[in-house]
DNA sequence: GCAAGGTC
């Protein structure tokens, strides 16, 4: 679910009569300027470095006095008529939870968040300094983040430490001076349907996230007395179906065979190797039949010739999942790692926000200024002299077409670093670096195409010899990581014959599916629009810490457990394991937000749902459990599959085996048809591919072994 | 202890 802007166009502008249908007016005539509020008034920020822009933006000339509460920052403006206090929040500061301990519980309470959450300690200095400012105000206005979080994170600290009947909505949609003046100067009634959207996502994930998960813990328990942490959730599972579903792909993966010729020519001096460019074929003799029909003539004819300049156009500063991909590629950096180190860059200033969307950068910005600081690193000066004369000053940077509501995109603020560790240092550098590529030029390569065959007239006989060559680098020179390879490749004429040096027939193999890695699964997540910038990577790592996923050479693999919950969740819990489930809640918050529908009837739906799923899995408990403890090695099957640890399926295999069984058969009879040969020299030989799947190889080693001792599996 | 969502 995504911190989408509360009353932006998306919303307001969904109806054609949506102007009509709106209470605009009404809207407009409660619009209060925080200096109609006379006595004490507190504003509540989302974050200290948020709060710290409104002073400066709103109460700069009014002498703001900057005071602390155990080193959290807090302001105070004396006007004539009132006082005004901005205090920040830090997130959220109140959680649901609850004392229940069985399963299904509907009984949450919300609570400071230190209370209801491990590992948030650092609230709790928050909510005293806020407790105390609050204390006696006579006004409150919610100045988080304007978006549904953000009305929930204010709503709850006014509720719990002020008057919600006393209290406004700023709405900006920016943390830019203008924006913030704005808002300030038209502050909104508070906004109870978002604030109630807003609750109810909570409540829904925790009604469906806790229940689920209780109920998996409570089969384990009941049926072998074992308590093991699992989870489900609206996020992480289908995040890990889709693991799955690639692992299982992968696991189950029998290549085949294709067939090209491959040919080397000689052009001047040098020989180059074509690829193969014709139809494609399909069996060794029409391979053969092409190679000879190569040799026979022994030369190549050029049957086209092409140069084209291709540009290579110059990319937007940095979102988030960008930055994460891009450090993921060059670094080998986990999502969560280049996170957490852009986290700590934007506490030392050194970096803006990075939990961000957004490939734009705020029109206000001073860029000139910025590049100028940035200039004062030593090992920057060079980069932005040289992007100085290329541009003859006109700084105009290029966009991306994501947009975030709440932050722009990345960018080095200027602040010089004093000594960075090598991971912050590498950040800081793809950060700083793609800023300053973002207001150069693109890149310019030339393209060489040229198109052979043993025939005049090509006749579906045709080899390809392609070359690129880099001729102007533009922003490549500042961010010199996606700098493509050159290969330099001679002009030649249509119609020239080329002499062929060596022809033979390469056999190779369909390509496996790749096991995904992180950065994979976190583009997924951000593609179906599940998680949010702050979440998904967390996400991703709970996966691991549940043991459902583990990392592999290649990849990241899903052990038994994980397969096996995906199994469970799927026949007892659908929904959850479908992204969708995300878009239903999306629908049923917006109905809330247009006065449709009430949190309490979202929620008693859901939970009647629930209830029903629930009592489904309660009558299979012990077989779900039994399932889950063979899963983790609790258990012992009672009869073991030939061919690993696992229950027995069918045929003396397990489901894995099993599927891998078919699947084997199914490749061969491609086999037989492409190289005519036997199941035993099938077998024998793809035994020794490498990139034959796991199941498929455990299956081929016990058939292999299983036929030397005269035992044979049912081939159909 | 379990979710997902903020941020320190």
């Amino acid at each position: 679910m995504k911190r989408e802007k509360a009353h932006g166009r998306a919303i307001e502008g969904q109806g054609l009569g949506s102007d009509l249908s709106e209470g605009s007016i009404d809207n407009e005539r409660s619009f209060k300027s925080i200096w109609d509020l006379d006595g004490r008034v507190v504003v509540i920020a989302e974050k200290p470095k948020a709060a710290r822009k409104i002073v400066e933006a709103v109460f700069q000339e009014y002498k703001p006095r900057v005071l602390r509460y155990k080193g959290i920052p807090y302001w105070v403006i004396s006007s004539k008529w009132s006082e005004i206090t901005v205090v920040p929040a830090a997130g959220h500061l109140y959680g649901i939870t609850t004392m229940d301990k069985g399963c299904p519980t509907f009984n949450y309470i919300w609570q400071p968040i230190h209370i209801a959450e491990r590992g948030a300690g650092h609230a709790k200095n928050y909510i005293t300094l806020i407790d105390k400012v609050c204390r006696g105000a006579d006004h409150y206005v919610n100045a988080c983040d304007y978006d549904i979080e953000g009305s929930v994170i204010g709503y709850l600290i006014i509720k719990n430490h002020g008057d919600v009947n006393r209290s406004l909505r700023a709405k900006f949609s920016s943390l830019t001076p203008r924006e913030l003046r704005n808002a300030f100067s038209k502050l909104m009634p508070l906004d109870r349907e978002m604030v109630e959207a807003g609750l109810c996502r909570h409540e829904l994930d925790w009604i469906w996230g806790i229940n689920v998960s209780r109920a998996l813990m409570s089969s384990l328990v009941e049926s072998v007395g074992r308590s093991i942490t699992l989870s489900a959730g609206r996020v992480q599972t289908p995040t890990l179906k889709y693991i799955v579903d690639k692992v299982t792909s992968r696991n189950l993966f029998v290549p085949i065979p294709q067939y090209s010729v491959s040919v080397t020519v000689r052009i001047g001096d040098s020989n180059y190797s074509l690829e193969y460019y014709g139809r494609s074929l399909e069996s060794r003799e029409e391979a053969y039949a092409i190679a000879e029909a190569v040799k026979a003539v022994n030369k190549l004819i050029v049957v086209d010739y092409k140069e084209e300049v291709q540009g290579i156009p110059t990319p937007p500063p940095f979102n988030l999942s960008d930055l994460q991909s891009e450090a993921a590629r060059i670094y080998g950096l986990s999502p969560l790692t280049t996170q957490k180190v852009a986290e700590a860059l934007y506490l030392d200033a050194l970096i803006s926000y990075p939990r961000t969307n957004s490939q734009r950068l705020p029109k206000d910005l001073n860029y000139e200024e910025i590049l100028k600081n940035i200039s004062r690193i030593p090992q920057y000066r060079g980069l932005i002299s040289k992007l100085f004369s290329e541009i003859k000053g006109v700084l105009k940077p290029v966009e991306g077409a994501k947009e975030d509501p709440a932050h722009p995109a990345i960018y080095p603020t200027g602040v010089a670093s004093i000594s960075l560790s090598r991971i912050s240092r590498r950040i800081y550098d793809l950060v700083t670096r793609r800023f300053i590529a973002s207001f150069a030029p693109s890149g310019r390569l030339l393209r060489k195409t040229i198109v052979l065959s043993p025939l005049r007239q090509g006749g579906g006989v045709l080899f390809k010899l392609a070359g690129q060559e880099i001729i102007y680098e533009g922003w490549l020179k500042y961010y010199p990581f996606s700098m493509p390879k050159e290969f330099q490749v001679p002009r030649v004429g249509v119609g020239e014959l080329l002499e062929v040096v060596s022809v033979k027939v390469d056999r190779k193999f369909s390509k496996p599916p790749e096991l995904p890695s992180k950065i994979k699964v976190l583009k997924w997540m951000e593609s179906v629009n599940i998680g949010t910038e702050s979440t998904r990577a967390r996400i991703i790592e709970t996966l691991f810490t549940r043991k459902y996923i583990v990392e592999d050479s290649r990849g990241i693999s899903a052990t038994d457990l994980g397969i096996a919950v995906v199994e469970i969740l799927n026949n007892y819990f659908s929904e959850l394991t479908e992204a969708s489930l995300t878009r239903s809640f999306e629908e049923k918050l917006e109905a809330i937000r247009r006065g449709l529908a009430s949190r309490s009837q979202v929620v008693s739906e859901a939970r009647g749902v629930l209830v029903n799923l629930l009592n489904e899995f309660t009558g299979k408990k012990t077989e779900i459990g039994i399932s889950l403890a063979k899963a983790i090695g609790l258990l012992k099957p009672k009869a073991k599959c030939i061919a690993c640890h696992r229950e027995v399926f069918d045929e003396d295999l397990c489901k894995y085996h099993h599927l891998a069984l078919q699947e084997l058969w199914k490749a061969y009879s491609e086999w037989r048809r492409r190289e005519g040969i036997s199941t035993e020299e099938y077998l024998n030989y793809i035994s020794k591919l490498g990139i034959v799947g796991r199941w498929v190889k455990e299956l081929i080693d016990v058939l292999c072994a299983g036929q030397s001792k005269g035992r044979k599996l049912s081939m159909q």
